[in-house]
DNA sequence: AAGTGGTCTAGACCACCAT
DNA sequence: TGGTGGTCTAGACCACTTT
């Protein structure tokens, strides 16, 4: 493997493995090469394959099975639970989407800020409503840069029922890592308690997140509304090893 | 180091060197000895010292720094965001708290559930009030087991000033770990609405947050509840390594 | 039995920081 | 200059799953 750059060699093995998934070199849910023949064929060692598999796991991009394999993670299941579906029943019912729309605007002057745009900058506004059981439970705003995004719209988020990562992946080649949360109760307001058959005044979680690619640059701007009397949020477990 | 249990052997590390901080061998913010002469004292090599120390710097119980050492976080930064200071206001402003009372309850079925507890178990309830450069912002309820906690009193709590971890810690030797979390927008009861002088029916943040020690057993059940009106609230960063 | 992930070692070199 | 964390290797063995 080129030394060229500076980085250690085990974030170069990141980038390279990250490349060749997307290069679509091995399908989701197919076996990568071993720790050790993938190591050979890049000229390192196991250990180094390992620390830099260490990181995709991590990120949720791989899946290891002892004794199977290394396998790349269905995009359907990475992030969708973290990122885009957030909300977990009790029961661990699936949400699923209803897409309300998708217009073109013009990004304000913080909107800009938060995703590194000049102001004014296109945007895609892509509002959807979240149902578990039926029930509506959600209600989800994504904005999105055009230049990132170009020629978006209803039909093609519409064929992936509403998953926007896999989107993003499949049609834009952008790979979505977590981004910074925040978190904050509000009343709803006319709009919302409409779209969300409820009270005006009534009490929801707002979630507003921020989510990167996997160079750092922030790609969507998202802002859900959730009905939580009878399901709370459970945000995604830490992927920490266990102790025991 | 012995191979009598089969636990991997750097798992058997991170255990020893979680038992000589807790015996004080190394205080807060006072140096460990190197990689590599720890691993010497214990028969290891430099590799699994470091795979250990891993574990133990992204539960943030040690910190490194590049060329000078690795270090034992101080017990008011452990967990103290994660877990019990939640609140970060935009300014980054550090929370304060009131303690309110410490009373001695029994627990209801749900209760003695969640914290693998008969029912009717001794528990204590802690409860405070949070503030930000003044103003009220929250409400938090802790339940903690009597048989971990024996003997708890306002006094001992006081005189940490309401940090419970450190409580934990330096007086029961309970270390606290992350534990799974839970959001929900609620609307203020009247006592809530009291205490944080806000109108009934306003919309609070409820964060339940179930805490547990580093043998994985649940130890402090605790429930928030947060004004957002003016500061979100933001979650602990997750602990991966940078891509860049 | 063969192949995979999971762990461990001994030794090496680099980047960083203190002195 | 010397000590520390940070990285890397070549080779080894174990635990696990599949055949």
């Amino acid at each position: 493997m080129a030394k060229l750059t500076q980085q250690p060699l085990y974030k170069q093995v990141v980038r390279e493995v990250l490349a060749r998934i997307e290069a679509a070199e091995w399908h989701g849910d197919e076996s990568l090469p071993s720790e050790t023949d993938l190591g050979r064929s890049l000229g390192v060692s196991q250990g180094t394959v390992r620390k830099a598999l260490d990181v995709l796991v991590a990120d949720g991009v791989l899946y290891r099975r002892q004794g199977v394999g290394t396998f790349v993670a269905d995009t359907s299941d990475f992030l969708a639970r973290s990122c885009f579906t957030p909300l977990t029943g009790v029961g661990g019912e699936v949400p699923k989407f209803e897409l309300l729309g998708c217009v073109r605007i013009n990004a304000g002057e913080q909107l800009a800020e938060v995703l590194g745009l000049r102001r004014g900058a296109a945007l895609w506004q892509v509002r959807k409503l979240l149902r578990v059981a039926g029930h509506i439970v959600g209600l989800e705003e994504l904005l999105l840069p055009e230049s990132s995004f170009p020629d978006l719209d209803m039909r093609r988020i519409r064929e992936l029922k509403g998953n926007v990562p896999e989107l993003c992946w499949r049609d834009f080649g952008v790979r979505l890592k977590d981004g910074e949360v925040r978190y904050r109760a509000v009343s709803a307001a006319q709009a919302e308690a409409r779209l969300l058959q409820m009270e005006v005044g009534d009490p929801l979680l707002q979630i507003v997140r921020l989510s990167r690619d996997f160079d750092g640059k922030p790609q969507i701007w998202s802002v859900a509304w959730l009905r939580t009397e009878q399901d709370a949020f459970e945000p995604p477990q830490s992927m920490r090893g266990e102790q025991e």
